[in-house]
DNA sequence: ACCTCTATGTACGACGACGTACAGACTTCA
DNA sequence: TGAAGTCTGTACGTCGTCGTACATAGAGGT
């Protein structure tokens, strides 16, 4: 079964039961996504559902100013667009790509039929859901409350859990987009962790090189998050009974 | 029918096709909330759900430090305790009344052997939390870039929404944890809107002179919150198909 | 009338982040 | 090999918020 190979690359795929697969798999397509797309637009009407296996998406609000601010990170571990089956079908955010990489992409509508069979779609989408409240609430928080360098910390981290490896493919330009500060902040704050020996980076690639220490230097946000997804997304249980 | 009178207090439950609001309320109880109740602590296992009539809940994330932040407010619009429904059973954050009145309380199975009917009453909770997730989204911009005097514009008018007249029982105090600020700050920013006549305030009550006025001072983030809550909650379409 | 508690007002130095400006270093492509 | 573009480093004055400290005044109780 090729399909299903390639769909437990993503975490919320590989949760579904297995006739749940089979009906969705057929309809699913894998896209490619270059850094920078715009997966949709704050207000457009979402026609996808995407399902992140190597790339990471972030959802970003636009300001009328133009200034940007990260409301949260998706990738592996869950689907953008879940204002499809929320039933509002379209947000005041943007999804754009912040790391490049493939995603299986599935027409809203078929994601709807599936989620309206009021099977473990439902239930598992709807714990995903919560997790990314969770993560949308400590972004609040940690903008509220902390230093450049403790988001930086937090931001790495959130990234890192979503890709293979110890590498990020990103300038400090892009960084700083998402984390709603200047583009000087993020390099003060960068080049305070490389001397400290954590990070090690160039032109564009970023390297952890201790992630314990990492962590030790990110605020309590980041472990909130990861407790809290790690809770919610603990798939074995629960999933077929509210 | 006496309960059906006051549900229509709710929002939310105004909103139900009659039978599921029959089925329900034989089962709701009105409760009074005083000011600083806690309707559910970070980490507990919920097991009420609450519909604000008169009164007003925050959901606060407190930092270990004892700092805290608001996430979103919660008034007749809408009901206290998504993560029941939404399957994760708790949250992270703390629920904290911020204007004492009155709620219906339902126990939270009642609502979820509902909710597993699959209804009216699943897509109309779903369209609430989506707004819900707008606003905590909005917060987290607001506190990257907005100042004390524009947050504070925005958290009247997201009260005074969710409040009959334009009075608010409110100390300088409270105002401050709620936008995770110093209270002298808040001083300062009310201080300002009293001298251009905007509010009038004293002792713990503040009354809003010139709501147009209080509207173009805030920040954007007010009436995104507001045009997306008015879009997801407009009850009458959509609420029987996805 | 007095005391106590609570709510609000004011001041000042410290600090973090901002806006702006510009320089250096590396990459890409002609 | 040279030019243009991209990414990163550094500097400096400004501004908003913080932390702290203390003052004032109204509310409530005895």
């Amino acid at each position: 079964m090729p399909h299903l190979k390639g769909a437990q690359k993503n975490h919320l795929l590989a949760a579904l039961p297995a006739d749940v697969q089979e009906r969705l798999l057929p309809h699913m397509e894998c896209v490619e996504l270059p850094l920078g797309k715009v997966l949709y637009e704050s207000g457009d009407t979402l026609r996808y559902v995407y399902f992140p296996t190597n790339s990471i998406v972030s959802l970003l609000y636009v300001m009328e100013s133009g200034a940007s601010a990260e409301i949260s990170v998706v990738g592996n571990e869950g689907l953008i667009g879940v204002a499809l089956f929320m039933g509002g079908e379209s947000t005041t955010s943007r999804a754009i790509v912040q790391s490049a990489g493939q995603a299986y992409r599935l027409l809203g509508q078929r994601l709807k039929d599936e989620f309206n069979r009021h099977g473990a779609l439902l239930h598992t989408l709807l714990r995903y859901t919560q997790s990314l409240i969770t993560q949308m609430a400590q972004t609040a928080v940690c903008n509220r409350h902390h230093s450049i360098d403790q988001q930086l910390c937090r931001w790495l981290l959130l990234s890192l859990d979503r890709l293979e490896g110890n590498e990020l493919v990103m300038t400090q330009e892009l960084i700083a987009n998402m984390l709603g500060v200047r583009r000087e902040g993020v390099t003060d704050a960068a080049g305070r962790l490389q001397r400290l020996g954590v990070i090690e980076y160039h032109r564009g690639r970023i390297q952890v090189l201790n992630r314990v220490k990492l962590e030790s230097l990110s605020c309590e946000c980041y472990a909130v998050v990861r407790k809290e997804s790690d809770r919610l997304l603990a798939w074995a249980k629960y999933t077929d009974k509210v």
